[in-house]
RNA sequence: GCGCCCUUAGCUCAGGUGGAUAGAGCAACAGCCUUCUAAGCUGUGGGUCGGUGGUUCGAAUCCACCAGGGCGCGCCA
């Protein structure tokens, strides 16, 4: 059956068709796209149109079992009831349609209908040179078409240095949006600077104590504790430096004789604002050290100030979105305080909410909730489809009351996503760890980075489901084993590096564009075919890991490709034939060091999204 | 009390949106190191996918209920 195009088909549009005949596989190439091409035409030839809710879910997918092949696809047992055929018969009669394919070397139906593919070696040899050309841009999807995300994460209150849960956001987030923009989406990874408050409050209230400390005064810190309106709650050795540069910058201006507390009218706004910005130096400072650099940094306060939450209330209010109301007192134990009172509600419930939620507090002054609707507006203003939200598994039950009215302001335009990080428990030798030097009660992620490295951080991070707890196991983040997965897919680059430095000093040419010509018939051992059908599903791990907002399956993927990648390495070792570089051989040698260099290829364009440095040499 | 998340090998965890006989590392057991980097390698054993029902050609995956763990439940962010 000839490969021909039908105007009306939906495949007519994806750029695969385009590249229609085998030998012309261009750049950026994904095997499993082009052959589920194929299959969505054997589709059509045999069973005519079917509808597009079908053809959606046909799938192409890495065979379970090499028994049965290279791919596997679902086609026959999706569409056997729209075509009228049973799964067999369909599978069957898409197995013959498929035989002359180009990349296919045989096709044939298997189990209760499906279709199982193998592929021509060519096909997979025709991977490495697009993968090479390609380079860390192999893999690049389009799925995001250009729909515009922001991914916003970390935003802490800037009330001190990062500590390990800020971390887990940190990397998820960042992982996130380096995933996205590879998949076709328009990114801008943003930090929403909590500056509004009474944390920041009760933040300048502890920057004050140690002013008065760097002075000298006699007040204990328990008479100061009573003194301060919330407490004195930021007790970390921190702010010391704060305090001092207050007093080198005020004097005793800020307080009275002896260094006791002078009204906060004099002193307050000052010291808030001075310490704020230092909090926040020291925040961009520890994510400079993840290598974490969003565009933008949005503040809370700045956007209050210029009467952005009353702006945003007024929108929703013209949409008859606000009503005065008394919410029920919450199911289970009460707060003490409780009683009855009318408030200024959102009308979340017509979202999908479960209760309509308050945008003043008693005292008059806007809610977090208020501001939170005020900052998302002016996302949405900015036009974004997608808002993305990484935050700690302690705020899950705000999501629906945001996605609510994200819902409201984007006119079902926008949609609100988050993502949840559970707690980071750090554990050296099994036990648990859990102070710092520097914060008291916490482990900053300063510590965390001084004592494994960032690359391990940032690889380790993502070794885990966002929405699932995690032990951070110090021992193993610098271990030099194979249960150590950073040092795993590291050493996997390192070596093959080495490989290719090697090769260069025996005269061998190395450059990409000179193994792109490289002949690859001689790689057909399975460890070797097995290593390119993995990095064959690269571009496809991207796409799904994408659509699932699921950075860590990057992780996962390359172990996986480093295992593959170190099995070979370390069958050469009995098999003479399998070794690299082979002096006698130039032509076979080229070949390998064409698999060789995809597979550093790919292992670095995995690792960019991961934000983990791909090391030449480990020694 | 209600809502959300989690429960997979002895341990730590994957499982690509419903596919074929559920996978990996560690630990255990048996072999192996004269080599492009042994910073290890090869093989074996190991499972009621928390439980019970349901949905369908087919369920670890979807639904209902139950058990255990985590998080949350007006004026904190």
């Amino acid at each position: 059956m000839p490969w021909t195009n039908t105007a009306a088909s939906p495949i007519s549009r994806s750029p695969v068709e385009r590249r229609a005949f085998f030998g012309s596989i261009p750049m950026n190439s994904d095997l499993f796209a082009v052959v589920r091409a194929r299959v969505l035409a054997a589709l059509a030839a045999v069973a005519g149109a079917l509808p597009g809710e079908i053809l959606e879910r046909v799938e192409v997918t890495p065979a379970r079992e090499a028994l049965h092949g290279d791919l596997a696809s679902n086609a026959a047992m999706v569409a056997a009831k729209a075509a009228g055929q049973r799964p067999r018969d369909l599978a069957a009669a898409l197995a013959a349609a498929l035989a002359t394919a180009p990349e296919i070397f045989q096709a044939e139906a298997a189990g209760p209908g499906f279709l199982n593919i193998r592929l021509r070696p060519e096909a997979l040899h025709a991977m490495l040179p697009a993968i090479l050309r390609a380079g860390e841009a192999y893999g690049d999807g389009a799925i995001g078409a250009g729909e515009r995300v922001n991914v916003e994460y970390v935003s802490a209150n800037p009330t001190g240095p990062m500590h390990v849960g800020h971390c887990r956001g940190a990397v998820v987030g960042d992982a996130l949006a380096n995933l996205l923009r590879k998949a076709g989406y328009k990114v801008t990874k943003e930090f929403y600077i909590n500056d509004a408050g009474a944390q920041v409050a009760a933040l300048a209230w502890a920057a004050y104590w140690r002013y008065l400390q760097a002075l000298g005064t006699t007040l204990t810190e328990a008479e100061f504790d009573a003194l301060a309106p919330a407490g004195l709650q930021y007790r970390g050795d921190y702010l010391i430096p704060v305090g001092a540069e207050l007093a080198a910058r005020f004097g005793d201006k800020l307080a009275t004789p002896g260094a006791f507390p002078a009204d906060p009218a004099l002193w307050f706004d000052a010291v808030r604002e001075i310490t704020v910005a230092a909090m926040l130096a020291e925040i961009r400072a520890d994510l400079d050290r993840l290598g974490v650099a969003q565009e933008i940094f949005t503040s809370e306060a700045a956007l209050v100030a210029k009467g952005a939450t009353e702006a945003a209330i007024a929108r929703l209010e013209a949409a008859g979105l606000i009503h005065e109301g008394v919410l029920a007192p919450p199911k289970g134990k009460l707060p003490e305080d409780w009683e009855p009172r009318p408030q200024t509600l959102f009308r979340a419930t017509l979202f999908g909410d479960e209760v309509d939620r308050p945008l003043k507090k008693s005292d008059g002054t806007a809610t977090y909730f208020a501001n939170d609707i005020a900052y998302h507006a002016d996302k949405i203003d900015r036009g974004f489809n997608v808002l993305i939200d990484v935050w700690g598994a302690d705020h899950g039950g705000y999501v629906p009351r945001m996605k609510a009215a994200v819902a409201a302001l984007g006119a079902g335009r926008v949609v609100f996503e988050a993502l949840l990080c559970q707690i980071v428990h750090v554990v050296k030798s099994g036990q648990p760890v859990r102070m710092s030097k520097r914060a008291g009660s916490y482990i900053t992620l300063r510590d965390l980075i001084e004592e494994v490295g960032r690359d391990a951080v940032r690889f380790i991070m993502l070794t885990r489901k966002n929405d699932a707890q995690m032990e951070f196991d110090l021992d193993q983040a610098v271990a030099q084993t194979r249960d150590n997965p950073v040092f795993y897919v590291q050493y996997a680059h390192a070596r093959a590096r080495s490989v290719l430095r090697h090769a260069a000093e025996q005269g061998f040419a190395t450059a990409p564009e000179a193994l792109a010509e490289a002949a690859l018939g001689s790689l057909n051992d399975p460890a070797e075919l097995a290593l390119i059908r993995r990095l064959s599903a690269w571009p496809r791990l991207v796409e799904g890991a994408a659509r699932a907002r699921e950075p860590h399956r990057i992780a996962f993927f390359l172990y996986d490709l480093a295992s593959d990648f170190h099995i070979l390495w370390n069958r050469g070792r009995e098999a003479a034939a399998l070794r690299f570089i082979q002096a006698e051989t130039p032509l076979e040698t080229g070949a390998r060091l064409a698999l060789v260099a995809a597979t550093a290829v790919v292992i670095r364009s995995g690792l960019a999204v991961m934000g983990v440095t791909p090391v030449e040499e480990m020694r």
